[in-house]
DNA sequence: AGCACGCCGACT
DNA sequence: GTCGGCGTGCTC
């Protein structure tokens, strides 16, 4: 017997192995198999097929080496998937496979170096510097490394050859092992033995801890922690974590208190997603418009597959998605709800576990491997009707009966992967997993993105409009301000207007809460020489640096790489270092100055890098701590503040004026999400946008909150320039390590490409970000029509890419190509 | 992607 | 003359 493999790697097709006798019962398709592949490295393959037929014996099959689990890891639906994300994002069914399956399932073999101690010593005065510097590496650091660990501590490159010469000479060893990543959890427990609470046998406790300070420490923290001495109570158990920290000693004095029968350790495997919230079991009661919004997309779906809800912001589209999972529940069917990457908070989660208890299951990206091979084992034994809900990643998980995809915020830029691939849309593939599984598809979003209103409006999608808002809920009054006339007028207070400060005092004055919004984290976004206009880049991106005034480094943001801040410009050696512009961390201190006695709190990516970082800041701010919040992009999605009234916009160009087509979709979506934030009660809301360019569309469109207006001008725009959702996009990226290489080979690429795709080809031109870890890239953009057939157009561009790769030109073979298909 | 092979320049 | 750097090709 044969079987076609699926390996994690970034080469086409799948590759043949045979199957072992012995393996033959427990090898099937979805198998999760370890294979040799290459002369050492062993990767986990998952069984494509398994047939009896002999394979083209053009080269030499190996064995599989061992399965791994006694059934498929993965259902055939999602191998279908797979291999329709690899078509249509052009990329190799191993790269998909690699970002489905959580890394916990994937277990990689590493070649390890030991050194051997006892080897002679005539040999060891035969070895060169090198390889004496790599032995005693070895020896000072334990032992056992792998290359690159060797490599990282000596600094040298090429160490595998030298390891390969102290195997000849005796001086090491070399084995590969498998590295198995996923662990259940397992928590330590400390309960405390019952037979001491008694009354009397108390003191006989005590009495045993006798000149054993440290140990009655930890016995009275136990009692205390578990609840032993309350009356009617069953006395909990305490981890020994908690109790360590609690009572401040270490772990051997609670081994003592075992060893003397006060307590019992023991071990437990723990559930990791455990539902937090409170479980009432109730469905929220729908408004009559809300009502006829939920029939309607019933309704919707009765001939069309995916249905747009286009929902203003306090529409209640959350209501309605509960009511729609509920339904597919009560069919024994399983529900997928994606969200942002951001939205996870748990707002919405608390919110579902109120109604559906255990039946939610979150896959969150913050979870660890761990925890997410957990979910996916969990899904996998059962198909138990469940609401999932998770960021692009979860339309990988291993699905049994999957009755209804909801995309909340369908929009979103984030659920297109960008880096690395597959460079997949996750609402795109969602509904191709919803047809997969002939469910049903709701796309929901308050500002519907263009693509997804044109393919409403064409009838493609039904359309279902929601535009009540809830009782007494206000829209917010929305205010451009001109600052180049504040400018004139000299009614500046730092980066803010006059008006924009005035209405943050007011607000706050009255009791409420201001947000501030800000696209650019850090302290300023550039730093240049007065005397020369230096500008300092990363050494591996081309991007210029950002300056952190808290840590007083310039930091790429691209690679995150610091470099120290100089105080003379090392182009013209003048000390005229100047920071410019405006970022998160500046603006929060313009806002301590300029509202001395308000506190203000910032949100950004640094400050929310850790595990709790994010909830915590959501929390103090909702709890009236701060009054001001300062923040990025993330402070305007999926977050419902109570207190706030006001939002400033400090600006608004730089969204607007990238360079790149949705630009304006970006700057209006922005602006409606902003607005949302602001007075969603009872208190209406006040918006300001600071903007040099008062009479742009955009503004002008958000702030009537005219969406037709805006989708009308802005289809208007992509018709005229022939966008999407007139064309397809395809960016075709080029890369090499060589500046000159890579612009010979991309205008030779390009040529070719326009010999036969006319003029639908643009560029090669250098991307923003030219270089990223010491690669520079071109991009080629290529726009195909709608009724092209995309099958043609991608082996097109296979085949002119194989056609360079084997042609003669320098540097062609060492040219790396990716494509980004659907880019947002 | 990793890894080995083999060609070429810098040093012993 | 050898060692190490780096381009090229192959992996079931």
């Amino acid at each position: 017997m044969y079987a076609d493999v699926i390996l994690p790697l970034p080469l086409p097709g799948t590759f043949t192995y045979t199957v072992p006798d012995e393996l033959l019962h427990a090898v099937k398709a979805g198998s999760r198999v370890i294979v040799q592949f290459g002369r050492k490295k062993y990767y986990t393959g998952i069984v494509q097929v398994v047939y009896p037929s002999d394979p083209p014996k053009a080269y030499e099959v190996k064995p599989l080496s061992q399965v791994l689990d006694p059934e498929p890891i993965v259902r055939r639906p999602q191998m279908n998937l797979w291999e329709w994300i690899a078509e249509y994002y052009l990329c190799s069914v191993g790269e998909v496979y690699k970002a489905a399956l959580p890394t916990g399932l994937k277990i990689e073999s590493e070649t390890y170096i030991e050194a051997l101690v006892d080897f002679e010593e005539e040999t060891y005065h035969r070895l060169t510097d090198r390889e004496i510097m790599v032995y005693q590496t070895l020896i000072h650091k334990g032992g056992r490394m792998t290359v690159a660990d060797i490599e990282k501590a000596t600094g040298l490159k090429n160490v595998g050859v030298t390891a390969s010469v102290l195997l000849e000479r005796g001086a090491v060893m070399i084995s590969e092992r498998l590295v198995e990543k996923y662990t259940p959890r397992k928590e330590v427990y400390v309960q405390l033995n019952p037979d001491y609470l008694a009354e009397g046998a108390v003191s006989a406790a005590f009495a045993m801890l006798k000149g054993a300070p440290k140990q009655e420490q930890a016995y009275l923290a136990l009692i205390e922690m578990s609840g032993a001495m309350r009356k009617g109570t069953f006395p909990t158990d305490v981890t020994r974590k908690a109790l360590m920290e609690r009572s401040g000693v270490s772990a051997p004095i609670i081994s003592q208190l075992q060893q003397k029968g006060l307590v019992k350790i023991v071990t437990r495997e723990i559930n990791r997603f455990k539902p937090t919230g409170l479980y009432k079991g109730t469905l929220p009661t729908l408004s009559p418009a809300q009502r006829k919004a939920l029939d309607e997309i019933h309704r919707s779906w009765i001939d069309k597959d995916v249905t747009l809800l286009h929902g203003v912001t306090s529409s209640g589209k959350t209501e309605l998605y509960i009511h729609l999972m509920d339904y597919v529940l009560s069919k024994g069917k399983q529900a997928l709800l994606l969200v942002p990457e951001i939205a996870l908070t748990t707002q919405l989660t608390d919110r579902l576990y109120q109604v559906f208890g255990d039946k939610v299951v979150v896959y969150h990206s913050k979870f660890s491997d761990n925890e997410r091979v957990d979910i996916w084992k969990s899904m996998l034994r059962s198909s138990e009707p469940k609401v999932i809900i998770g960021p692009r990643s979860a339309v990988f998980l291993p699905f049994a009966t999957l009755g209804l995809v909801i995309v909340d915020e369908e929009h979103e830029s984030s659920y297109k992967q960008a880096d690395p691939a597959p460079r997949y849309n996750g609402r795109d593939v969602a509904i191709v997993l919803a047809k997969m599984h002939g469910a049903k598809t709701l796309l929901g979003s308050a500002t519907p993105s263009i693509e997804t209103s044109f393919k409403a409006r064409e009838g493609k999608y039904g359309h279902v409009s929601l535009m009540e808002r809830y009782a007494g809920s206000l829209l917010p009054e929305m205010e451009i301000v001109d600052m180049t006339l504040a400018r004139k007028k000299k009614q500046l207070e730092g980066p803010f207007a006059t008006r924009t400060a005035q209405s943050v005092r007011d607000a706050v004055a009255d009791g409420k809460q201001a947000i501030l919004f800000l696209n650019r984290r850090g302290y300023a976004p550039m730093v240049t020489c007065k005397q020369c206009a230096w500008i300092p880049k990363c050494n591996y991106c081309d991007v210029a640096l950002t300056y952190h005034k808290r840590i007083n480094r310039l930091v790429c943001h691209y690679c995150g790489t610091p470099y120290p801040l100089p105080t003379i410009c090392p182009a013209c050696k003048q000390p005229e270092v100047e920071v410019v512009g405006f970022g998160t961390e500046r603006i929060e201190q313009e806002v301590e100055t300029a509202f001395p006695n308000i506190a203000v709190s910032r949100m950004d990516l640094d400050t929310t890098r850790n595990k709790d970082g994010y909830q915590n800041l959501i929390n103090d701010f909702s709890n009236r701590k701060s009054q001001i919040l300062v923040g990025t992009q993330m402070v305007t999605k999926g977050l419902d503040f109570e207190g706030v009234t006001m939002v400033g916009i400090i600006n608004a160009d730089a969204m607007l004026n990238q360079p790149d087509f949705r630009s304006a979709e970006r700057t209006f979506n922005m602006i409606e999400q902003v607005a949302g934030r602001a007075g969603r009660r009872d208190t209406p809301g006040h918006v300001i946008i600071q903007t040099r360019q008062p009479e742009e569309r955009i503004y002008q469109f958000a702030a009537a909150h005219d969406y037709e207006g805006y989708y009308q001008s802005e289809l208007e725009e992509r018709r005229r320039y022939s966008y999407p959702p007139f064309t397809r996009i395809i960016n075709i990226y080029l890369k090499h390590r060589d500046v000159n290489l890579v612009n010979d080979i991309a205008l030779l690429y390009g040529r070719r490409l326009r010999e036969l795709f006319g003029n639908r080809v643009y560029g090669p031109e250098e991307p923003t970000v030219s270089r990223v870890q010491s690669l520079y890239i071109r991009k080629i953009m290529l726009k195909v029509e709608l009724n092209a057939s995309m099958m043609k157009v991608k082996e097109i561009l296979r085949s002119v890419f194989e056609e360079l790769h084997t042609s003669s030109h320098p540097g062609a073979k060492g040219a790396v190509i990716y494509y980004d298909v659907d880019p947002v």
